[in-house]
DNA sequence: ACGAAGGTTCGACGGCGGTCGTACTATCGA
DNA sequence: TCGATAGTACGACCGCCGTCGAACCTTCGT
């Protein structure tokens, strides 16, 4: 059949315009998020969800996604059976100029 | 006597090299706290505490002046029955670039 | 000396958010 | 078709943080 027997696997994101500051604050003050940008930031394009060195469990992981996702921060798509995250730079630097920068040098700079 | 029958108001601050960029993002991902910041920028000066347009109660104000001042993000000093706030802009620049801007001016835009 | 004004301290409470393990789904390769 | 790999969903737990009211402490004005 042509159909897949499953529903594939599509992921929602917000408009940058939808989203406001307070949520990509909070998405930004958690140290294991904040790792994750860091992460995303130094890599300068994807990276799978496996590839990230952090201190918590997967499914912990996959929470942190999905905010930093809903608060506009990466972009996350599939492949296959590995998801792909990229930073939403543009589009942050648009809507809240200079913080998305400032905070990954801050933490750069703290690391 | 010469001495004070109680021990006078002062008010400890942290240097900024002591102040981490959690401390600081976890200040201002704070609404109430944040409209403290606005308010302060706005004023570009000092501002006694009872000057603040907060929904919330004296007690709890009280407590995020405490958290604003751990933080690093603002002096507090006493003249006579009033605690007088201040932003610690220049300090706060050298330790986290372009943090404060940034979120004063979304939080301006969104406003 | 006294009262009022401006803030603080303390304890209590409630809700939210980060964490985990387990069970589950989707895709790829053999 | 089957197993392995990658990630998700769900429920539970727990600790922390924002909130309040009440009692208290300074300083000023009278």
């Amino acid at each position: 059949m042509a159909r897949p027997r499953t529903t594939p696997r599509t992921v929602e994101h917000p408009e940058l315009s939808e989203v406001s500051l307070q949520q990509a604050l909070e998405a930004l003050a958690d140290p294991v998020r904040r790792m994750v940008v860091c992460q995303l930031a130094q890599a300068g394009g994807e990276k799978g969800c496996g590839t990230f060195e952090t201190p918590v469990s997967d499914s912990t992981l996959t929470h942190h996604f999905n905010v930093l996702r809903e608060a506009g921060v990466i972009r996350q798509h599939y492949r296959g059976t590995t998801k792909l995250n990229s930073l939403r730079e543009a589009e942050l630097e648009a809507r809240f100029p200079g913080l998305l920068p400032a905070v990954v040098t801050a933490a750069e700079a703290e690391a």
